[in-house]
DNA sequence: ATAGTTTATGCAATCGATTGCATAAACTAT
DNA sequence: ATAGTTTATGCAATCGATTGCATAAACTAT
């Protein structure tokens, strides 16, 4: 049972332990120039106390020593943090991971919005059936706020977060007796938009794909049938189906669709995903769109001009919502309480809806 | 010019600042359980030098009181650091953002992976014509390894981060003088079998997507061209495009295709999404897929099942990806020096590339 | 009762930075 | 020459944890 020898001589070239090499620190610099701490720190923050000759003397030093400071030192030393969690939770029970490039898009913003304030960004998976870990990354001071993207049905949790004061922002809709702040883009105004649409196409049996439990989708509901009302079109609960945000979704419920065997000339789909989904499917089954079901979807995802036909749909500012997002949690962790943020959609029109 | 008194009276309740109502810290635990902070520490560590009773009357103290460690003094004092950093380079002159699923899948399976090791992880977008920013992530101690996904053009900066001995991982393809260690798939193989399946299929004349300035493009290339060699087809340059990984590009690419005016019955497509948009443009054309065009992508995302028609495509092994990154990045870091990792891909196939 | 051992706890140094205060050296005004 | 001021630097405490060592208290063996 003793070991190959083969196998204890194979790879000791490879241990130089990075660990042994060693880290430059602030009392090299100042061993190699002479001078104490206190001088090198203050000379690397450009104190007027120090001499300029001993700072450039040092400065040069130090970048020609490739030194760096460490951030997780001077962190606790001046009691600040430049860090902001992003939480995407995912479901536990379907084990599903994310798939919809409207999330990469989101998060691609948010990066952008902290590099330019000079925050970092650490990014974790949350189990959706347990946010508290969330609440975690500030509690152990491992950011100074959180975003989450995606609300979910865990209004619950966020708000009990929200209770326990951790300054969290939550990307999705206002709901009554919510505690937590968030921001979101106006989903009845684009829910309503988007059938507002259809119906001045003169389609009057839109089909509706959401699953409305989720808060952001009933807004979505609710702009859809306060259209319906305003143009006197009755609703009609059999044109309603409950589908997920997966690629999944999309079809089963254009099987469910067919099978009830109700009669439906458009389509609003609470994702391009979800609408770029069932338009294959339709086709599948001998229905084009737009000539048989016109289709809009929602969130004006890169592909969605790409598609064919390209795809109308209701455009979300992704790069105010970058920026509202991280204003808002860097306000609350600065301590202040803002109010929810609502940005406005927008009705892109291309050739999926065309008359 | 004075501030109207509204202003400065309605928000006033809102200013209890974060940082008034301080963090609990272990000093706080120690005063109110009557005990020095050193027992504290070694109750909440479970040492066996503390009497159980002690230990658990803290424990249960610093669990009613929400009391979390810091994270970052623990660190400090450990010399630990448990953060890897995700560098996701941007294009500077186009300015352009990543916007493939595919991107969004690796980066979810690198966050398990990291997850299940119990280490964070940093996200932060870089400009590509600077990538030495992602090496000031290990100086400043932030994170001890770097994972970058992209290789794109820029061998040379890569290999100075690895000559100075900076722990980075890089998702693409080997190089010749390479010094960095790359994490891939094996891309020669995967062109190889996307060719040699169209050829099997009759197809005779196959178009080929992608920029082959990009390593892991110019490796599927050469599976290609293997491909064809081997089943003595004359290689044809009009059939090549170095079409960008953009939606844009698989647009441009189809167009220019047409206006070269050549013959061709299939395409082999560097990336799915590419395919896609091929796909589309060849039906505004008037050719259909597969019956005119035979096509097969590259990456399997999600989307390529639910597509019209369903994508044949390569598939990239995105959980072993995910893993091999970050056991290779957290070896790094520990001083070991690992060889480069090749991961076998898999030809799908689908209706897109049907007989 | 005494010496030796075991058990449980605290003191003080430490991780790598920053900064209030003290002070030496150089300069200025008389 | 002397006293006061300015300039430049270092000492030592500090941020919030951990841990080697010292030591008090309790126990054990004679």
């Amino acid at each position: 049972m003793s070991k190959s020898p083969v196998s204890t001589t194979s790879t000791p070239s490879h241990t130089v332990s990075a660990s042994e090499q060693k880290r430059l620190q602030m009392a090299d610099i100042a061993r190699l120039a002479g001078v104490s701490t206190s001088t090198v720190s203050r000379a690397l923050n450009k104190s007027p106390l120090i001499n300029e000759e001993t700072r450039n003397r040092i400065e040069q030093l130090a970048r020609s020593l490739n030194y760096s400071i460490n951030v997780g030192a001077q962190n606790l030393r001046l009691k600040q943090n430049r860090t902001v969690a992003v939480v995407v939770p995912f479901d536990s029970t379907s084990r599903q991971h994310l798939s919809d490039p409207f999330f990469l898009s989101i998060l691609g913003s948010i990066a952008d919005a902290l590099t330019a304030k000079g925050f970092d960004m650490l990014l974790t998976r949350v189990d959706a059936e347990e946010l508290d870990a969330a609440a975690q990354l500030f509690d152990t001071g491992r950011a100074i706020g959180v975003i989450l993207i995606g609300q979910w049905r865990h209004h619950d949790q966020l708000n009990q977060m929200a209770a326990r004061r951790v300054p969290i922002v939550v990307w999705g809709a206002q709901i009554p007796q919510q505690l937590y702040v968030t921001v979101g883009s106006d989903n009845v105004a684009g829910g309503f938009l988007a059938t507002e649409h259809l119906l001045l196409n003169q389609r009057r049996r839109i089909a509706f794909f959401g699953d409305t439990q989720l808060p952001e989708v009933a807004d979505r509901f609710q702009g859809y049938q306060k259209a319906l009302q305003q143009y006197q079109i009755p609703f009609d609960s059999d044109l309603v189906l409950p589908a997920v945000f997966t690629e999944e979704g999309g079809r089963a419920a254009v099987a469910e669709l067919l099978a009830r065997d109700v009669r439906f000339d458009a389509l609003f789909a609470c994702s391009d995903l979800l609408a770029m989904t069932a338009i294959n499917s339709f086709r599948e089954r001998g229905l084009t769109t737009p000539q048989d079901i016109a289709v809009v979807g929602y969130d004006d995802i890169e592909l969605a001009r790409y598609f064919h036909p390209p795809l109308s749909t209701i455009r979300q500012p992704l790069v105010a919502a970058g920026e509202a997002l991280v204003s808002t949690v860097l306000a609350m962790a600065d301590g202040q309480a803002l109010p929810p943020v609502l940005l406005s959609t927008e009705l892109v029109v291309r050739q999926s809806s065309a008359m």
